[in-house]
RNA sequence: GGGCGAAUAGCUCAGCUGGCAGAGCACCGGCCUUACAAGCCGGGGGUCACAGGUUCAAACCCUGUUUCGCCCA
C-alpha cells in the first residue's frame, strides 16, 4: 500500500525547499522588466533596505514574508511586479561594529588605521554581511529581483545623492549652522534625534551655592541651583530667575487647587500636599524671588564658583519658581533649554563649549580642562564640597539619553553641521524640476503633509496617519553631517575669507573655469547671519560689511580630479564629513531606478535596467505601489522617502503603507537580538520550515495587535525547553538557569565559558500542522489521481454531482474573500479563508464525499478525478503566496500526474510554475448560495447525529439509521442531502418525514428547523440528561426574546427588521422548547 | 509631560455599520475509519480589565480609572 503513494507520509521541507527556490531563480521568474502593461497593471514594491550590520531576525522576517507575499500574489494575478532588493550601508551603525571588531581582535582604533583603511574594512564587512542577508532572504521564500539588486553607496544610488544634494544646495535648502547637536562622544560624531534612546538612571541632583557679588544688605549673599550633571556649571554664562515670580506662582497654585477639587480618594493626599508645598513657598520663598529679580533687573552678578568668573543673573521664564530654588543655572553650550534661553538673552551672555570631541573637558575648563566628562564631575563636585558650596545631594532617577550606537551617553554639544530646510520658504520649493510633474510648494515638510492629506500616500492600517502627520507638522530642520568615515561624502570644498576679498578670490583664473562649469554651484556663506547665498558674479547684494568673515563653498557634481585639483590648489578644503545614512534611504524609491538618468544606470549584475521600444525602468516603475514596513520607521522612511520623491520627481514614491506588526516575546518586549530574546529565522525554518514560518507570520497579521512569541531556549547541556519568561537570571541578564540541569546558558553567545542556548517558539507547530495536512491531502489526490478526464463540465452541468457543485461554489466564495482580503491588507483574514477551504471543505468534506464515487470507477468517479484535479490546483494557487515553497512542490506532482487541468475541455497544460501560475478568478457561474445553505444544514444534521453517537459511546464503526422530521422547504432540501449524512455520520439508512414521531429506542437531537432520531440507542437515563441540558439552555433563549419582545420600546424604537428576527427567534425556541419536551415526555 | 494602541476562554488572538460570544492551541472523552495520530469525531470552558454614561439594545459608542506596550518630548 505505502508504495502506490507518490509522496511521503510526513511533510518534510528541507528535502524540496532549496531545489524550488533554485528552480524559480532560473525560470527568472522574480525578474520584471517594463512591458506593454498598463500603469494599473504594474505593482512595486522596494524592499526597505535592511543594514548590513548584523543578521536577519523575526521582525526582518515579517515585514519580508508581507512584501514577498504581495508581490507574488500581484505577479500571479498577472501585474508587472517590481520586488526591488537591496541593503542599506547605515553609516554610524557600520562604522561602529568594525570599529570595535577591530579593537577588540587587532587592537587598533580608526585613527591608527586611517580613513581609507577603514572604509576598506567596512567594506569588506558589507560584502560579508549582504550576502548572509541574501541567503537568509532566499531561504525564507523571498522572490525578490535579485538582478536589480542595489546598495545605497554603489555607484547608481551614489550618484542620485549627489545629484540629489548638489540641487538642493543649489535651492538653497541645505545650509550650514552652528547648533546643539546630540553628539556621541564614544563614536565622535553626532546622531540624529531618532538615533537617541533615553533610559532611566538612578543618579544625584546637586545643589550648588553661587555667591553674590557684593550682597548689599537684605539681599541673599548665595543664589543655589540644582543640576545633574555638575561639571557643566564650568559652561554656565548665567543664572535666571524668572521675571514675574509671583503670577507663575499664583498660576501654579491655581492649577493645584483645581486638581484638587478633581481629586478622589486616593490621589487626594498628593494633591493637598502638593498645594500646602506651594502656599509655603510663596510665603517662603516668594520674597527672595522678587529680590533676585530686581537684582537681575539691576545687571547684578554672581561669582561662578571655581574658575572665578562674574556671571549675570538674568530674567528669563525658563526659571520655574515653583520648581527647586527658583533660580536655573543657564549653560548655553550644553543644555538645549539653555541654548534657548541664550538665543533669548544672545546680546548680554555669551555660550562656552567646554567639552572636546571626545568627551574630555576643553581648555575653557580651566584646571579641569583634559579630564574625562565623569571624572571631572566628580572633581567639580568634591572642590564645590570643600568650599563649602555643596548645599545639598538628592537621591534622584532621571532620564538620560543614550547613543542607540554606542550605548554611551551623549551630551548636548555645540558644532558646526549641514541640514537640510524642512520648513517651509520664501517664495516656496520647486519639486520635480525638469519632469511633466513639476510644480511648487511652501516648503519640503509641506509638500509630504499635502500628499498624506489628500490621499495621495494612504497608510494601512490608517491610524498611522497621524503618527506621520504629527511628525512631520514640527517641520524641524534634519541634520543631515555625521562625523564619520563611512558613508557619501559631502562634495563641498570650502574657503574662509571675508566679504571685501570675495571679488578678487573668484576672479581668479582657475577659479573662473569652475565657475563656468555646469557641475559645479558656488555659494556665499556669512556664518553670523546663518545665511548662504548664491554667487551671481559679485558680492553685490550681500550687505555685510567687507571685513566680515565668510565661507566660500564649491559643490561639485562628480569628483572629478581636474575640478578638485583645481580647488585644492586654491586651498579649499574639502568637508570631512558624511551624509546621515536616512539621506541615502529616502532616495531609496527612485534612486534604485536609476534616477537620474536610468539609461546610464546599470545593475551590479549587468542586467538591462530598462524594458524594449526605449522604456526605462524609472518612467515605467515610479511611481510605485507599497512600502511594507513597521511602525517605528514611519518618520524615519516614510516621510522622508515622500519628501524626497517629491522633490526629485514631483510624484510620491508609492499609493500605500503597510504597517505589520512588531514582533514581542512571551512578555510582550520587542524581541531583538541585543536584548538575546531575539529568535532566528533560520532556526525557525530548520524546526519547522519555512511555510510553517510563514504561515504563522501571515496568521497572526491582523493589523490590531503585535505579534507575541513566546520565546523557549533550547539548553545546550540537557536539551530542556525553557519557557524564557519564566526562567531565573544566572549571573548576568543574558544568561538563565536550565530548569531541567540547573546549569546555566547564554542566549547571546557572546559569554566567554557558558554555551550558547537556541531559541525557539512552539508557535510555529501550527504552521506545520497545517502543512502537513495540505501535504497529504495532495498525497491523496495524488493517489487516486489516474486517467483524469477533461471534459467541458460547464456546457455538461448534469454531469457534476450536488458535491461537486457545491465545492465549486465554496471555492469561488474562498477566491472572493481571500484576494479582496490581500487587497485590504488583512493577511490573517486572506489565509484564514484559504484554510477554511482547505481543511475545513475540502479535506473534511468534498475528499470523504467523493471516496464511495471513487471506489466504485464509473463516470461518476472521472468526473470527481476531474474536479478534484481542478480544485486542488486552484487551492495550491490561493495558497502559494503564503506557503510558496510546499504548494510548488505539489503543483510540480500534480503537474507530472495531471497535466491537463480544467473544468472547460482545456487542451493545454498548466503552467510549469505555480510562482508564475495566474489566480484564481471568480466564475459567476458555479455560485450557488443556495447550495452553500444546503450543505451546511446537512452538515449540522450530521454533527447532531455524531454527537448522539458520541455521548452514547457508539463505535464509529455501527451504521445507524436516522430519520429526520421536517417539513415542505426543509424536508425536500435534507432529501436531497441524505446520502451527503449517510455517508458522514455514518448511517445505513436516512429517512426524511414531515411528521415522524420519535422511535421506540431512539434518541432525539432538536436542530434549528428540524429534529433528527437516531435510531436503537436509548439508554433513558443518558438521553434525559442530554435533553434536560439542551431544554435549560432553549429555555433560556425564549426566556431572553420573551423579554425583549415584551419591551414596548423595543419594539416601537428597533428597526423591523430586527424586531422580525427576536420574533422568529422566540418561535424557533420555543418550538425548540415544545419538542425537547415531548422527547422528555415520551421517555 | 503629549500622542497612539492594547486589555475577550488556561494560552495566542478574531469579532465589520451596536442586534444570542468565535477560532487555533491547551484540557476532557472516543476513534490506528485503506491521505494525514503533525490525523478524525465529540465535549467542557468567558461578569468581554474596572466604574459610570448614551441607547429599546453595548465586547463594540462616550467619559473616567487601572495595567501593559510603543512613539514623541
Amino acid at each position: 500500500m505505502e508504495d502506490t503513494f507518490a509522496l511521503d507520509k510526513t511533510y518534510t521541507p528541507a528535502e524540496f525547499e532549496t531545489q524550488i527556490y533554485e528552480r524559480w531563480q532560473a525560470a527568472r521568474v522574480f525578474h520584471a522588466q517594463p512591458d506593454q502593461r498598463p500603469p494599473e497593471r504594474r505593482y512595486v514594491i522596494m524592499m526597505p533596505l535592511p543594514n548590513v550590520t548584523g543578521a536577519l531576525h523575526m521582525g526582518h522576517a515579517m515585514d519580508n514574508v508581507m512584501q514577498d507575499m504581495l508581490a507574488r500574489f500581484r505577479r500571479m494575478r498577472g501585474d508587472n511586479t517590481l520586488w526591488l532588493p537591496g541593503t542599506d550601508h547605515a553609516g554610524i551603525a557600520t562604522q561602529a561594529v568594525v570599529e570595535k571588531r577591530l579593537k577588540e581582535l587587532e587592537g587598533v582604533t580608526r585613527h591608527e588605521i586611517g580613513r581609507e583603511g577603514l572604509v576598506a574594512r567596512i567594506w569588506q564587512w558589507k560584502d560579508q554581511f549582504q550576502e548572509r542577508i541574501v541567503a537568509q532572504q532566499k531561504r525564507m521564500g523571498c522572490g525578490a529581483d535579485w538582478e536589480r539588486q542595489r546598495f545605497t553607496m554603489d555607484a547608481v544610488c551614489s550618484r542620485a545623492v549627489r545629484h540629489c544634494f548638489m540641487r538642493m544646495f543649489e535651492d538653497g535648502l541645505i545650509f550650514r549652522g552652528k547648533r546643539l547637536v546630540n553628539w556621541d562622544p564614544y563614536l565622535q560624531t553626532s546622531i540624529s534625534d531618532d538615533e537617541v534612546y533615553h533610559e532611566t538612571v538612578q543618579g544625584h541632583f546637586w545643589h550648588l551655592r553661587y555667591p553674590v557679588i557684593d550682597p548689599q544688605a537684605g539681599e541673599p549673599t548665595h543664589l543655589v541651583v540644582a543640576t545633574t550633571r555638575p561639571e557643566t556649571m564650568l559652561g554656565d554664562t548665567a543664572v535666571a530667575v524668572h521675571p514675574a515670580p509671583a503670577d507663575a506662582l499664583a498660576a501654579a497654585l491655581e492649577a493645584a487647587r483645581a486638581d484638587l477639587a478633581r481629586a478622589d480618594q486616593k490621589t487626594r493626599p498628593a494633591a493637598e500636599a502638593h498645594l500646602h508645598a506651594l502656599e509655603a513657598r510663596r510665603r517662603d520663598l516668594l520674597p527672595t524671588l522678587e529680590r533676585l529679580r530686581d537684582m537681575a533687573q539691576d545687571d547684578r552678578h554672581v561669582m561662578l564658583p571655581l574658575l572665578d568668573r562674574p556671571i549675570p543673573i538674568i530674567c528669563d521664564e525658563w526659571a520655574k519658581p515653583e520648581f527647586g530654588s527658583g533660580c536655573v543655572k543657564i549653560t548655553p553650550a550644553h543644555d538645549p533649554n539653555d541654548y534657548d534661553v541664550w538665543q533669548r538673552h544672545r546680546d548680554h551672555i555669551g555660550i562656552i563649549n567646554i567639552l572636546n570631541p571626545d568627551g574630555s573637558l576643553a581648555s575653557t575648563a580651566g584646571p579641569y580642562a583634559g579630564l574625562d566628562r565623569f571624572a571631572a564631575r566628580e572633581r567639580v563636585v568634591a572642590d564645590f564640597e570643600a568650599r563649602g558650596l555643596l548645599a545639598e545631594v538628592e537621591e534622584r532617577s532621571h532620564e538620560v539619553g543614550h547613543s542607540d550606537r554606542s550605548k554611551t551617553p551623549i551630551e548636548p554639544y555645540l558644532s558646526d553641521q549641514w541640514y537640510v530646510r524642512m520648513g517651509d520658504l520664501d517664495g516656496g520649493v520647486s519639486l520635480g524640476r525638469g519632469t511633466t510633474r513639476a510644480h511648487r510648494s511652501e516648503g519640503l515638510v509641506q509638500a509630504a503633509i499635502n500628499a498624506i492629506e489628500d490621499g495621495r500616500v494612504r497608510f494601512h492600517p490608517a491610524r498611522f496617519t497621524k503618527t506621520c502627520l504629527d511628525w512631520l507638522a514640527e517641520k524641524r530642520d534634519w541634520p543631515i553631517s555625521r562625523q564619520l568615515w563611512w558613508g557619501h561624502r559631502i562634495p563641498v570644498w570650502s574657503r574662509r575669507t571675508s566679504v571685501g576679498e570675495l571679488d578678487s578670490l573668484l576672479a581668479r583664473g582657475s577659479l573662473q573655469r569652475l565657475l563656468a562649469d555646469p557641475r559645479v554651484s558656488v555659494r556665499v556663506v556669512l556664518p553670523e547671519q546663518e545665511q548662504s547665498l548664491p554667487w551671481r558674479g559679485g558680492a553685490h547684494g550681500i550687505e555685510q560689511p567687507a571685513e566680515s568673515p565668510c565661507l566660500v563653498d564649491f559643490c561639485l557634481l562628480t569628483d572629478d580630479e581636474e575640478l578638485v585639483t583645481l580647488l585644492e590648489k586654491e586651498e579649499f578644503v574639502r568637508d570631512p564629513d558624511v551624509l546621515d545614512t536616512w539621506f541615502s534611504s529616502a532616495l531609496w524609491p527612485h534612486s534604485t531606478l536609476g534616477w537620474p538618468d536610468p539609461n546610464t544606470a546599470d545593475t551590479e549584475g549587468g542586467a538591462p535596467l530598462g524594458g524594449p521600444e526605449g522604456m526605462d525602468a524609472l518612467s515605467y516603475y515610479y511611481p510605485g505601489s507599497c512600502l511594507v514596513t513597521a511602525r517605528d520607521i514611519i518618520t524615519l522612511w516614510v516621510a522622508r522617502m515622500v519628501l524626497m520623491g517629491l522633490y526629485n520627481l514631483g510624484e510620491v514614491p508609492f499609493k500605500d503603507v503597510f504597517i505589520h506588526a512588531n514582533i514581542l516575546d512571551g512578555k510582550g518586549e520587542r524581541m531583538s537580538k541585543s536584548k538575546g530574546n531575539g529568535i532566528d529565522p533560520v532556526d525557525i525554518i530548520e524546526e519547522y520550515g519555512t511555510d510553517a514560518m510563514r504561515y504563522v507570520l501571515c496568521d497572526m497579521q491582523t493589523g490590531n495587535q503585535d505579534i507575541r512569541l513566546p520565546v523557549e531556549a533550547i539548553c545546550p547541556r540537557c536539551g530542556a525547553k525553557n519557557d524564557l519568561a519564566a526562567l531565573r537570571h544566572g549571573r548576568s541578564v543574558f544568561t538563565y538557569l536550565c530548569g531541567g540541569c540547573r546549569e546555566e546558558f547564554d542566549v547571546l553567545g557572546t559569554m566567554d565559558g557558558i554555551p550558547a542556548a537556541k531559541l525557539m517558539s512552539e508557535r510555529f507547530v501550527d504552521g506545520r500542522r497545517f502543512c502537513n495536512k495540505l501535504w497529504n491531502s495532495v498525497r491523496f489526490a495524488l493517489h487516486v489521481l489516474h486517467d483524469v478526464p477533461c471534459r467541458d463540465l460547464m456546457q455538461d452541468a448534469e454531469a457534476l454531482a450536488p458535491e461537486d457543485r457545491w465545492i465549486l461554489a465554496a471555492l469561488n466564495e474562498a477566491t472572493e474573500t481571500v484576494s479582496s482580503a490581500l487587497a485590504a491588507y488583512n493577511p490573517s483574514a486572506a489565509l484564514g479563508a484559504a484554510r477554511d477551504f482547505m481543511w475545513g471543505a475540502l479535506c473534511d468534506w468534498y475528499l470523504e464525499l467523493i471516496k464511495p464515487r471513487l471506489a466504485a470507477d464509473d463516470g461518476g468517479a472521472a468526473t470527481a478525478r476531474q474536479v478534484l484535479a481542478f480544485v486542488l490546483d486552484r487551492t495550491l494557487r490561493l495558497l502559494h503566496p503564503f506557503v510558496p515553497f510546499i504548494t510548488e512542490h505539489l503543483y510540480q506532482r500534480l503537474n507530472e500526474q495531471v497535466p491537463v487541468r480544467g473544468l472547460g475541455g482545456e487542451r493545454t497544460p498548466a503552467p510549469a510554475l505555480l510562482a508564475a501560475a495566474d489566480w484564481p478568478i471568480v466564475a459567476e457561474a458555479v455560485n450557488d448560495k443556495e447550495l452553500l445553505e444546503s450543505f451546511a444544514r446537512a452538515q449540522r444534521a450530521t454533527s447532531a447525529v455524531r454527537e448522539v453517537r458520541s455521548s452514547y459511546r457508539i463505535s464509529p464503526h455501527q451504521q445507524l439509521v436516522v430519520t429526520l422530521r421536517a417539513a415542505g422547504r426543509v424536508g425536500h432540501d435534507l432529501e436531497r442531502r441524505a446520502h451527503v449524512i449517510g455517508h458522514m455520520a455514518r448511517a445505513s439508512e436516512v429517512r426524511v418525514l414531515p411528521d415522524a414521531s420519535r422511535p421506540p429506542g431512539a434518541a432525539s437531537v432538536v436542530v434549528d428547523d428540524f429534529v433528527v432520531f437516531v435510531h436503537d440507542v436509548t439508554n433513558d437515563e443518558i438521553e434525559r440528561a442530554r435533553l434536560e441540558k439542551e431544554l435549560h439552555k432553549c429555555r433560556r433563549d425564549v426566556e431572553g426574546s420573551r423579554k425583549r419582545l415584551a419591551n414596548e420600546a423595543f419594539l416601537a424604537r428597533a428597526p423591523a427588521s430586527v424586531v422580525a428576527e427576536h420574533r422568529a427567534r422566540l418561535e424557533s425556541s420555543q418550538r425548540q422548547v415544545r419538542e425537547l419536551e415531548e422527547a422528555l415526555d415520551a421517555l
